[in-house]
DNA sequence: CGAACTTTTGATATCACTCAAGGGACGTGG
DNA sequence: CCACGTCCCTTGAGTGATATCAAAAGTTCG
């Protein structure tokens, strides 16, 4: 899937595009925070440095352990998650291309959730040694990721309505909409579609929803000729109906009209 | 219920004790996070400037409207909240002395959520201009700063696991052992009991139920032998049964033991 | 081609919601 | 001090949305 086989005796990384395909999601995704100028993309590129890709269903990193770092997430799509002594999952966000995590929970000692890939994902980390250095050096730039930290804070709490006041379709409904907004913001949506390599299990453990359940509302949503979907290709069929009936107001996630279409 | 009625003839705000009860809660909650200077106490007392007392169930801050400052709660208890376009209200956090809410939200143009009282409170704010400036001359308090905000963050994430994955009486027990902790970190506590100045519809509306069934959950509680609530004070008679029964693992909140109990 | 996972379906159970109404508690104004 | 309104809490009865259990059918992958 990625350039892994490419030619035989070559080093895994070297060409120039490749670093720039790390930071490409991330500096698309800080463009509509701020400016970025070209200075500020060498040096994310430079703090950017790949890690091995992970397979799906992967653990990257364990709540409880000691934060190090920021990840950002490249390709694939990822989740936040907490798991409950009885073993129930919750997952608490998505992550897609561009997305990054923990920008200063370095700066405690324990986290207290998990991260994981949904489908095989590419990502990159960047050292908190040097990023600290940044506060002084580009303010801008920190201000600027500042700036997208508090829209992910700003989606969790829509998370939080969505499952404290929203019936099983709205919830379902509003979390394909968000993932709408947020993939074609980064340039990964086709037109009012997506990849969404995720189960049923995971849309479950998302919504607070059996997966029994998630099913049945899934064939609603169909039923009503309002999405479809099949291996995991999301195609929203009618997202002003979608929209309406989520009650989705995608003014939390801060993005340009152009976005939004 | 604040000094408000005190000798005839005195100005409202005069003696130094006031200010320092302005900002007393706030100290005692970052002392957790981190070492708060003679220095930094001075220069926190400085920036919090006290806000006209507010009466029960008034609004704060605004949805959609420019964030402007940080609120600093001083006394009384307050919460974030949605308002969904079919009038459901879906309470995001609760506020408690010591809480400040939006240390750079000021970044964003435009409050995704409301901010107001729950019992009568009172209320001071900090300047955005000069806080800014704070991060280049004090940057060890900042830091602090930026550390009770990411318990803020875990608390908004668990709360998410609450609604996403808990029973009804397993939510409300999980409320009232966070507040239970929070409250004794800034000393307000008696013993495992604590004034909770908030009516049902309002734990309705934190925990995605319905009043009559939080009435009856409430009920069950009591019955069980777990807590007390009367006249708005909540007394639980059973701390560690009540920690079985939610799940409640108080990591999240990042407290000393001795907090803990 | 088999094992593991995922999706789908049916039947039944239950938790929590809605509607409706009565009964405090509290404050306000007459 | 009483009368009234308002808000809050409580209770009952009926309903509905979603969970659980169980099993079959489809998919993916080695």
């Amino acid at each position: 899937m990625s350039a892994s086989g490419a030619g035989p005796g070559l080093p895994r990384r070297l060409a120039l595009r490749d670093d720039d395909a790390v930071t490409a999601p991330l500096i698309r995704k800080l463009e509509r925070f701020g400016a970025v100028s070209a200075e500020d993309r060498a040096i994310l590129t430079r703090l950017c440095v790949p890690v091995d890709p992970v397979g799906p269903r992967t653990e990257i990193a364990r709540e409880g352990e000691r934060p190090d770092g920021v990840f950002v997430l490249v390709e694939g799509m990822a989740c936040r998650y907490k798991l409950r002594a009885d073993g129930t999952r919750q997952i608490l966000a998505y992550l897609v291309p561009g997305d990054f995590c923990d920008l200063d929970i370095g700066l405690l000692d324990r986290r207290d959730h998990a991260i994981a890939s949904l489908s095989a994902c590419r990502i990159a980390r960047m050292d908190p040694v040097p990023l600290g250095d940044l506060v002084s050096q580009q303010p801008r730039l920190v201000t600027t990721l500042r700036r997208a930290n508090l829209v992910d804070d700003a989606t969790l709490r829509e998370w939080l309505v969505n499952l404290g006041s929203r019936s099983a379709i709205e919830r379902i409904a509003h979390l394909f909409l968000e993932l709408l907004m947020r993939l074609r913001a980064v340039g990964l949506a086709r037109g009012d579609g997506y990849d969404l390599p995720v189960s049923q299990l995971d849309l479950a453990d998302t919504t607070g929803l059996s997966t029994v359940h998630v099913n049945r509302t899934l064939q609603e949503l169909k039923r009503q000729g309002l999405i479809e979907l099949l291996s995991r290709i999301l195609m929203i069929r009618n997202v002003q109906r979608l929209t309406s009936l989520a009650g989705f107001d995608p003014r939390y996630l801060s993005l340009s009209s152009t976005t939004l279409r």
